[in-house]
DNA sequence: ATTATAAGTTAGATAAGTCTAACATTCATA
DNA sequence: TATGAATGTTAGACTTATCTAACTTATAAT
């Protein structure tokens, strides 16, 4: 059984992984998302190098064994079950949910989450429309869509993008358009498709062509 | 704000005074309960006592301050309230809520007990026939209800006694009826009103003069 | 009233997880 | 390729909560 602190250095393992797009990590740069010193990182991942949930060695870079990166996922999963819960059924806002989330993930029970998950109508993702791990720790992928085909008045996360020249990506950075963020489409105009969306209080125009190039997934809103 | 160790305590003082009849209690007794020992107990103790929740002298009782007395009425609220929500929405068998209401008790979000206790209903008795505190602390006394009244194949706890002599409580002492008890009313004879009832695992046959002197609330079964 | 036993206390040790300060290594680049 | 900045490591200290072993006080029974 890991400790709550081991539990969360695990999970940030994954969550720098996802963000930088590589699968190794450094000392500092763990010790910045756990809001911790480097010192205090070092010593913790030669515990949990011990116990088999890290490979790294002296000045190296971190990896997740397959081990560790299953308890990730697990602690992971629950993280997205509780915010479901609390939304769907507790009426917390979105942006609510995560602080109470980080607490709740942490309680020792496997029925207690497998139960959660059925009472939740087993929901594929969470109120931040990420995906839900399911039981077995996969990341079952939720279908594919274009930001072309999205609806007005509905709300969206970006997930990927179709096409990944260099001139492109500068041009949704530009625009603000990062995987994980979340927007929500105002209005689209039907002679040329274009969407309007709202992101972060701000309002842009994507022309329908940026559009058919970027992945977007729904997201529940209160 | 209270570690967990600390809210541990505090409630086991209340529990202790709940189950002993009496306001304190001793560093041995409190040893006991926690699974600790009274070395380590002693040394909690000065901390709560400079933190104002207990009161007591070297060598003398500890009795819980109003300060305490409200922590730990409110961790009880919320032991309850999940013990409730894993029974009632998560399908766990009677015997299974405890364990994990032990942790969910601790989790930090005065709006996330708040909302539990408004989606569930504003239960009045956990699955244990427990009173659940309110928001404010308070125990709402729920309906007294004899023996004699009870209904056959339902499940109650025993609350308390009209009667106190002593040779009356010594007679329910031999039969196995103590606060907190839990029975099953297996059947009632129409002819003599005596009730048979079925506590761990073993039968008794209460007569309805008894029945008449013992309070009782429903309890809620699978 | 004395004394054995039960109850309570103290001191010092240990483990987990954190810190600061000092030191070592790596890497980018001038 | 030498070197300064960034990154990583070590040692030692601190806090919380626990323990054991030794000691002190209170209490109950002869």
């Amino acid at each position: 059984m890991l400790s709550t602190t081991e539990e969360n250095y695990l999970k940030a393992l994954v969550h720098l992984s996802v963000e930088k797009g590589i699968k190794d990590a450094g000392t500092n740069e763990l010790a910045g998302v756990l809001h911790l010193k480097p010192a205090t990182v070092n010593v913790m991942l030669k515990k949990l190098r011990e116990k088999k949930y890290v490979t790294y060695e002296k000045y190296g870079r971190i990896t997740l064994t397959s081990a560790g990166r299953k308890m990730a996922i697990e602690i992971i999963r629950k993280h997205r079950l509780w915010e479901t819960f609390l939304f769907d059924k507790l009426g917390f806002d979105w942006d609510e949910v995560h602080e109470v989330a980080e607490q709740l993930e942490h309680i020792q029970s496997k029925k207690l989450i497998d139960e959660l998950d059925r009472f939740l109508g087993f929901p594929m993702v969470d109120p931040h429309g990420e995906i839900i791990p399911n039981a077995k720790g996969e990341l079952k992928s939720v279908p594919k869509q274009l930001m072309s085909s999205v609806e007005e008045k509905k709300s969206y996360v970006i997930t990927g993008v179709k096409n990944d020249e260099t001139s492109f990506l500068k041009y949704l950075e530009k625009l603000g358009c990062r995987i994980g963020k979340s927007f929500r489409v105002a209005g689209i105009q039907s002679f040329d498709r274009s969407i309007e969306i709202e992101m972060e209080g701000k309002s842009t125009l994507i022309t329908s062509e940026v559009a058919g190039q970027v992945y977007v997934r729904p997201r529940r809103v209160s």
